[in-house]
DNA sequence: CCCTGTGAACCTGTTCACAGCG
DNA sequence: CGCTGTGAACAGGTTCACAGGG
């Protein structure tokens, strides 16, 4: 609904609920506290509240949350009640460990297709998809109507791919390319720094000193 | 110095600013305003000046910032400045993926060693190193003084791995295990959930509409 | 009595606007 | 005159504390 009005930082955490009431249901867990699942995430029992609350009333005063429900509750949230089909654009190795990571699937993604540019890569077969070239990846969109795609090209190739995704309708990218996209509005980037992420290690290990 | 003082997002950004900083430099490009560097990076120029004002003045009034020199200074900050060994624990289609990653050398990170459980991969090749037994992991670890490291194994086996870690002395972890680690005061965890990463695009998308 | 949901207080981070220097 | 550095105003998020329901 008013989505300004929900911090952004409240549906990131959302993701880390999600994930540990699923460790939780593996378990068999049938219910929780906000003080139980806060204090397992380094989070605080009222932020978590608060934090649920922004979208609906799921616990029980005096009992806790139900895990299974609030399960369901936070997928439908989030838009994973539904399998997303995915691309897969540049299949080095990153590419690749993508196209086959295990923890998507479970989570409501399907790679469906890969791309490349390089001759030698295309025709090969990585996960479950055949690599074809970067020139069919508009009609493989259209074809199959998909709204998510990963970018896992060199720097360079990153905004040139990143503007045929969008001309063909996709919604939102995950880059991994070390380079800042510009998109059209209404279509939402989700950048992954790898190094970026160990700088910041490095700073925090840094002024620990 | 006052580590608390300087807003946690305010580091983040000056990774990104140092990416893009690189990128001018290997134009070639002698001299970079607040304007300029943050209009491309969807940042005001005002919250870029006061960033980089939390840790000195770089910049000349009515110039700009030169950009040899803020590159300089930002690693320095950041701790990139000098290399850092970094080990890699895990060595599925990811760790493989990590290990052989092109962007880390060059931002100041060095995969000295990678490490298994699996007698399957132990003395495989990848990248430069060699794979060897979890068990090596303290020795190497305190041979080297390695202060960060990388987890790339299942979710199951991270916390175990996270723990034997903390105990020979590494500092910061970049966590790709999709659980929340628990570590002692003065490690740093870095934690990277793909799937989460997805799941905050298919929100967007999803209310968008 | 336990635990949620929530207004209000608080605090952190961002934006504004301008003084001041080259 | 252009552009930085920065206090002051503002906005956004988090924490507190408690009312109220099972």
């Amino acid at each position: 609904m008013k989505n300004h009005l929900i911090p952004t930082p409240a549906v990131q955490r959302l993701s880390l609920y999600l994930r540990r009431l699923e460790q939780l249901a593996q378990k068999e867990v049938q219910k929780v506290s906000s003080l139980d699942l806060a204090e397992s995430l380094h989070v605080t029992a009222a932020q978590l509240r608060k934090d649920l609350a922004y979208f609906g009333q799921f616990g029980r005063p005096g009992v806790g949350y139900r895990v299974a429900p609030l399960i369901s509750e936070l997928r439908h949230i989030l838009g994973t009640d539904r399998t997303w089909r995915v691309v897969v654009v540049g299949t080095g190795d990153l590419g690749r460990a993508l196209l086959r990571y295990r923890g998507f699937p479970s989570r409501g993604f399907q790679m469906i297709a890969a791309f490349d540019i390089s001759p030698g890569k295309i025709g090969r077969q990585f996960g479950r998809v055949t690599v074809r070239h970067v020139d069919e990846l508009p009609a493989v969109i259209r074809e199959h109507d998909v709204k998510l795609a990963v970018i896992a090209t060199p720097a360079e190739a990153a905004q040139q791919v990143a503007d045929v995704l969008c001309r063909a309708g996709v919604k939102g990218i995950l880059n991994f390319a070390p380079t800042t996209l510009q998109t059209p509005p209404g279509v939402a980037v989700g950048p992954v720094d790898l190094a970026a992420s160990l700088e910041q290690l490095s700073f925090q290990v840094n002024t620990a000193m």
